[in-house]
RNA sequence: GCCCGGGUAACUCAGUUGGUAGAGUGCCAGUUUCGUAAACUGGAAGCCGAGGGUUCAAAUCCCUCUCUGGGCUCCA
């Protein structure tokens, strides 16, 4: 409950219109009192009797030390932006003038609730004719902490009705790959189907890492605040952050990886022949985004970046950003995503000499024209702190959706005093690349989803290969085919269940699982399977021993089609 | 955060002027043993997102909150 309180010469109000339902019917249409001490109220949405009880108690005081005689309540609701409904308002607000009339000797007026009033005030000029109270519990930063009920409902999924087909929240429905709660808003619970590819999209990138010369690391997801003071995050960004206190301290979730990045290599000397220092971590991410800007897997708050940061001497700028370009374009290659290049370059405001800017620039455009990469320049886009290039991926609604960012850093280096010892035996500063690839896993995810409506590669597939009994006479062999292919590490489901094979086909192509195995009389006598992929082509009749290695080469090669 | 639209069974959705809930799919059981996108019968399954209000009576009307979809804004 929020209260201002005036001490006042004189209080006039008129009635103009009722605002609310329920309003207070039969009032008089205009009235004012003199000498009087006036109480704005408004009643929030958590207010009980017993703060009602101590606002009246604290204004009766306030009466006494003044030596008014006259109290005039007023519902007043532009006091809080969390307000009771008009219903209970109203009935709190009158229980008050009860406790007032009953509990002082004051002649009580009020004005009544829920209309549209024109009001004159006439307030005295001594150091207690101003005030305001709050009554209320658990305030935390001028905020009250929302509390939940706990019950069952608690578990419950989000909505995603009404969406189309080729939605990915909608394909994640029917192949089971993912879900959010309402408890964890924007942060995603991957089921074991969407967790195989979310795994595989790592095990890719750590394939080509590797293959780069790039180092894992991994760094805390939580840090005393101190830490984005000195990276100069905390005044742009400190609203999109989990800020919260532990042990006395002013701690926070990490929404981003470079300050810690930026400590980690603090933490010893180094010498101009490490450079170039490529150090990537998966760490997951949390960012407080405004509700309005969450959307599916799209933009959550809670995300995992591909992330990497690569220290190196000016020298190497051009080597490096070149062969990221080739990192990005063979990685991007192997989905068959359509992307879209962006150069942003220097904003007006802007930190370092237009020199530097214009060799960083040219470097990253040099390396776009090298690997042939179409793109187009956003003039004066750039981060203050350096030129980029953002890699724009269509989801099925034709947004565009920013995937791959490589960013050129002079500013964290310097901030955080990062060196190395050059040649000459003096301290350099470093330059510093980030960059991600997918960009946060989520994300690419929901656009690959859509981009292959659901439709993985082999190597993706959450469910390679399912193997079909046309009856129970074929059940034991699926069981023997079944163990064969498990026992090579392919992802194989048996259906043996009494269905029909129309129905288990059907089954699987809305699963759209890569290939099915069919296995009925024929294939028992000869020992022999069929494979029927989800494009309805087969080969009836082969071997198992010729098809895995077939398989087996299609997955650990990643291609992108299938084999039939 | 703002504007508009949603939340009913695990999923997709009906639910009339307010009278305490229904289908299909899936699941479970039984019948059936089948050759390339849905065999048959039966059953279980619901705090109608949460809290409050109006009413004799609320999934239905009103308010607040929450989650969610689209748009705006935001997006180092």
């Amino acid at each position: 409950m929020k209260i201002l309180q005036y001490d006042v010469n004189k209080i006039e109000w008129e009635l103009i219109e009722p605002e609310t339902d329920p309003y207070e019917r039969d009032a008089p249409k205009k009235k004012e009192v003199e000498d009087a001490l006036a109480m704005f109220i408004a009643v929030e949405n958590d207010d009980t009797e017993a703060f009602a009880s101590k606002a009246i108690s604290d204004v009766i005081e306030f009466a006494a030390k003044l030596k008014r005689k006259n109290l005039v309540l007023y519902p007043f609701a532009h006091l809080s932006s969390n307000l009771e409904a008009p219903a209970r308002a109203m009935t709190l607000f009158h229980y008050m003038i009860k406790e007032a009339e009953n509990k002082s000797k004051l002649s009580v007026s009020h004005a009544p609730f829920g209309w549209n009033k024109a009001l004159r005030l006439d307030v005295k000029g001594h150091p207690l004719a101003e005030m305001s109270r709050s009554y209320g519990s658990e305030v935390k930063g001028g905020k009250k902490v929302k509390k939940r009920v706990y019950d069952v409902s608690l578990a419950k999924k989000a909505d995603w009705s009404g969406l189309p087909e080729n939605d990915h929240r909608s394909i994640a429905e029917r192949q089971d790959l993912f879900s959010f709660q309402e408890v964890s808003p924007a942060m995603v619970y991957w089921h074991p189907n969407g967790f195989i590819i979310y795994d595989q999209l790592m095990k890719y990138i750590r394939d080509k890492l590797d293959e780069y010369g790039y180092q894992m690391v991994a760094t805390p997801i939580m840090a005393n605040t101190a830490l984005w003071h000195i990276s100069g995050h905390i005044d742009h960004y400190r609203e999109n952050m989990f800020v919260f206190d532990a042990n006395d301290q002013e701690v926070g979730l990490k929404p981003m990886n470079c300050p810690f990045a930026m400590l980690l290599f603090k933490s010893r000397k180094w010498s101009y022949r490490d450079l170039p220092l490529r150090l990537a971590d998966f760490d997951k991410l949390y960012r407080n985004e405004i509700s309005g800007a969450l959307s599916g897997l799209f933009r959550v708050r809670e995300l995992t970046q591909d992330d990497a940061h690569i220290y190196m001497r000016e020298d190497q700028i051009e080597s490096e950003i070149n062969s990221m370009i080739k990192f990005v374009n063979e990685m991007y290659g192997i989905f068959s995503l359509d992307f879209k290049a962006k150069l942003s370059t220097m904003p007006d405001s802007h930190l370092g000499d237009e020199d530097t800017w214009k060799k960083a620039t040219d470097a990253l455009e040099g390396a776009l024209k090298r690997n042939k990469v179409k793109y187009e320049i956003k003039d004066k886009e750039g981060a203050f702190y350096g030129p980029k290039i953002d890699i724009d991926v269509k989801d099925s609604m034709g947004r565009e959706w920013q995937c791959a960012t490589i960013q050129l850093d002079y500013q964290l280096p310097q901030r955080f005093g990062l060196t190395y010892t050059g040649e000459d035996g003096k301290e350099h500063m470093p330059i510093v690349l980030h960059r991600v690839v997918y960009g946060s896993l989520e994300r690419f995810l929901a656009v690959l989803i859509e981009h292959l409506n659901g439709k993985f590669p082999a190597w993706l597939a959450p469910v390679q290969v399912r193997v079909l009994s046309i009856s129970e006479k074929s059940s034991k062999y699926a069981e023997e085919i079944y163990k064969k292919l498990r026992e090579q590490h392919i992802r194989v489901e048996l259906d043996i269940s009494d269905k029909t094979l129309q129905y288990k086909i059907r089954d699987g192509q809305i699963q759209q699982i890569p290939y099915m195995i069919i296995l009925g009389d024929k294939e028992v006598e000869g020992k022999k399977i069929s494979v029927r992929s989800r494009s309805g082509k087969q080969r009836m009749g082969i071997s198992i021993d010729e098809f895995l290695p077939q398989l087996k080469e299609e997955i650990s090669n990643r291609k992108k089609e299938l084999m039939l």
